[in-house]
DNA sequence: CATACATTTGAACAACTGTTCAATTATTAT
DNA sequence: ATAATAATTGAACAGTTGTTCAAATGTATG
């Protein structure tokens, strides 16, 4: 969870704002709501974990048990279990048990088009 | 900057590997290169702050400057600034000087797509 | 039932993060 | 120069995070 953004008494003023009042306007009108503002964020911070980021990706084309997912990434199965409940919690991946052993997989696609999307502006980066 | 994830010494070995070897070769050459998955993370760190959020989705469509971003968001100039130079560090805004303004915009559209995708999800969540 | 195994859980700790506050820099106007 | 304004910067603080370690919870097998 991110830190609660605890907003200052006074608000901060310009002695004048530099932007048309027209602009500011628009601002207000079109920012989306706060409670989505908080949410895409969110959002992305659970997606901000090179730990996650690796188990998501491991996960991209297949479901795989905790302790393959250890081995993968070379961690202990307990660190992976503690990233998996986070991902969990946030509906990006799901589970399904088998015995004494639980498989976990991506949720659904839209999971897919945020790492790709991401992915995509990670690499154009290094063109440029 | 995400936390650095420090590797254990040991690699935890599951007593089988409940994946084929298949798989599992599959996996690591299908992988992407660490690096990249580094700055995929670190990337979706820096959106993944409220505040940082919140000034992206002011200067969608338009430059403002720091004072007029802070009123804006009723939040310090100080504050402001601060997460502004990280978002000027991960390139995702640029700016201009004026006088004894400074203007931030976005960097290019590759920010506004990224917001996009990241909104989508959250709001179809909000339905599903 | 007892044992072994896969996973989860909770507490603890160090590392990191965002905001505040005070001081500083840069620029313009008087 | 001096004063005023816009923005940046650095130190400090509290809050948050990820991993580790040890213990606990299921679940199958002898």
């Amino acid at each position: 969870m991110p830190q609660v953004t605890k907003l200052p008494q006074e608000a901060p003023l310009c002695t004048f704002l530099h932007a048309h009042h027209s602009v500011i306007e628009e601002v207000k009108a079109t920012m989306p709501q706060e409670d989505a503002l908080l949410e895409l964020a969110e959002l992305f911070h659970i997606f901000g974990d090179s730990t996650r980021i690796k188990i998501l990706y491991v996960l991209l084309d297949r479901e795989l048990c905790v302790c393959d997912i250890a081995s993968l990434l070379c961690m202990t199965v307990s660190a992976i279990s503690h990233q998996l409940r986070i991902l969990k919690t946030a509906k990006l991946v799901r589970w399904r048990k088998s015995g004494k052993t639980v498989f976990y997989a991506l949720a659904d696609d839209h999971v897919r088009t945020m790492l790709g999307q991401g992915m995509e502006h990670v690499l154009k980066e290094v063109i440029a």
